[in-house]
RNA sequence: UCCCCGAUAGCUCAGCCGGUAGAGCAAGUGGCUGUUAACCACUGGGUCGUUGGUUCGAGUCCGACUCGGGGAGCCA
């Protein structure tokens, strides 16, 4: 019975002949009763945007005990004949010669999802039962083909996909708090002789974290694999509340070597190119529903974005950009302090109208293992705004140089000895390297146009919240 | 963590100068119709986030707390 059942899209895309009996199965979303001695049921299975319609004649047996009773939320079986649909609004439908009720909804009145509109704030207190909107559907279409996109993508150009581990001991990534790991019993916590907590007594005899990027371990094997990239989960532990920050979040991180900043530029915006384009020719049904729903923008945007070049800017050029601007800034710009979210706007949405790549940065503002440039003031840093999201790319060109990464690294007070392994780099066989980081969640609210990152990933985790 | 805003029916909201609560949708019943978030009528549904205070009287005013949102910082 269950091996006969077809998804909505093959049937909505056309793959079975009129006339033919088909099963399927799915929720019901609405129920209209005409007197003409039918029902009208609107069954999704979030196989794709749009619900099929289903005609349920009065002379089914459970016509009035069942049909009737159907209401949002109701699992159904149905079984029928596909046939050309006499009404506007769809082009095929099924009349169903048996309905079969597979699940119930309790007390309807009480069901969360009605097909009434709902806020995205109150689909999250239902996150376990949000899957079955339009909205959340969509997201969740559109977020498996970019993945896909992107695996794809880095595949055909030569990179191997490269799994980091979750947990890491090194304290020293440098791009955020972190969650500590830990099987200590918290309530008589181990100590040492000078009254410190004991770590060796830890799982894996030292402190441990989950990771806030692979990049160190990218790095590695690219300097042996020549292309790889990272995607997979990481983990912020700052106290942030935005709707563009999450706890638990998605990254994207390719390493390349033998290049430097302008190649992982290049390779930025290609990327981007290539993902924005496979969305738009695999989700045309989600994308059309943002574009009326969340952003009527969203797909303007991405086409305009696939023809044009990307901007390019330094810094420099930025902060002059900037002190002519006629907009007042809260936060004074000067050459050498770090852009607020207030001047990435203005650049992003403003100047540029889209995203923006800044490059070149003082060193003082970004990490230490960024490569110096020849002027000594500036590290070879981008990073791609957003409008409306902020950063959605951070990267640079890796100090190869050993002598300059243990000046930076001694120049920032950092521990020499926890950099080991990752200056070993730099002592056989170092090459010039660069790669970037992509957020992955704010990349999908850059292309829906959905505001919150909350509403971008299955089950958010964010400061006081990890519920379901 | 800081600043601002909010919390009233299952949902979205209104509720004026303090006088014990209202609409639309949803649900139930009936009517009507190859319907499209259908439509029409009726019905049920609320200790107004929690807690303390002011007051004869608090959804309304004040304090604290909880939760949510926007922004900042942090960050991708």
């Amino acid at each position: 019975m269950l091996s006969q059942a077809v998804s909505i899209l093959e049937v909505l895309a056309g793959k079975m002949a009129m006339g033919a009996e088909v099963v399927v199965q799915g929720w019901v979303r609405t129920r209209r009763d005409s007197k003409a001695g039918i029902s009208f049921l609107a069954v999704t299975d979030g196989s794709c945007f749009h619900p099929l319609q289903i005609i349920a004649p009065n002379t089914l047996p459970n016509y009035e005990s069942t049909v009737l009773h159907l209401t949002a939320g109701c699992a159904v079986r149905v079984t029928g004949t596909l046939s050309a649909s006499p009404a506007k609004g769809q082009a095929v439908e099924v009349q169903a010669t048996d309905i079969e009720l597979i699940g119930d909804v309790e007390n309807p009145e009480t069901y969360p999802i009605s097909p009434k509109h709902h806020t995205v704030e109150y689909l999250r207190e239902y996150a376990h039962l949000r899957s079955r909107t339009n909205l959340i559907g969509a997201v969740t279409r559109v977020r498996a083909s970019l993945s896909y996109a992107i695996h794809r993508f880095f595949h055909e150009h030569g990179f191997y996909w490269l799994p980091t581990p979750i947990i890491t001991t090194s304290d020293c990534e440098g791009a955020g708090q972190m969650f500590r790991v830990t099987t200590l019993d918290l309530a008589h916590l181990p100590k040492t002789p000078e009254g410190q907590i004991d770590y060796a007594q830890d799982y894996f005899g030292k402190e441990s974290f989950l990771t806030v990027s692979g990049q160190l371990n990218a790095e590695s094997y690219a300097m042996g694999l020549s292309k790889v990239y990272t995607f997979g989960p990481t983990f912020r532990a700052e106290n942030s509340n935005t709707s563009r920050h999450l706890s638990e979040f998605w990254m994207i991180e390719p390493e390349m070597a033998f290049a430097d900043l302008n190649q992982i530029a290049e390779l930025a915006e290609n990327l981007l190119k290539f993902i924005f384009k496979v969305v738009l020719q695999e989700r045309p049904d989600d994308m059309t529903f943002f574009e009326k729903q969340v952003d009527a923008k969203c797909i303007e945007r991405l086409d305009h974005f696939i023809h044009e070049p990307f901007v390019h800017l330094d810094y420099t050029e930025a902060v002059e950009i900037l002190l002519k601007a006629k907009k007042k800034f809260e936060f004074p710009v000067h050459w050498g302090a770090d852009l607020q979210s207030e001047h990435e706007r203005y650049l992003a949405e403003e100047y540029v109208g889209r995203p923006v790549v800044v490059k070149n940065y003082p060193k003082e503002i970004k990490a230490f293992y960024m490569r110096m440039n020849d002027d000594g003031k500036t590290v070879a840093a981008m990073d791609v705004l957003a409008p409306g999201m902020g950063e959605i790319i951070g990267g640079s060109q890796r100090e190869e140089r050993l002598a300059a990464l243990e000046k930076r690294i001694v120049e920032l007070g950092l521990d020499l000895k926890s950099y080991e392994w990752y200056l070993d780099l730099r002592r056989y066989g170092s090459v010039p390297h660069a790669g970037f980081g992509v957020g992955f969640e704010r990349l999908m609210g850059y292309i829906t146009g959905v505001a919150n990152i909350r509403d971008l990933i299955p089950f958010p985790r964010t400061p006081k919240n990890a519920r379901f």
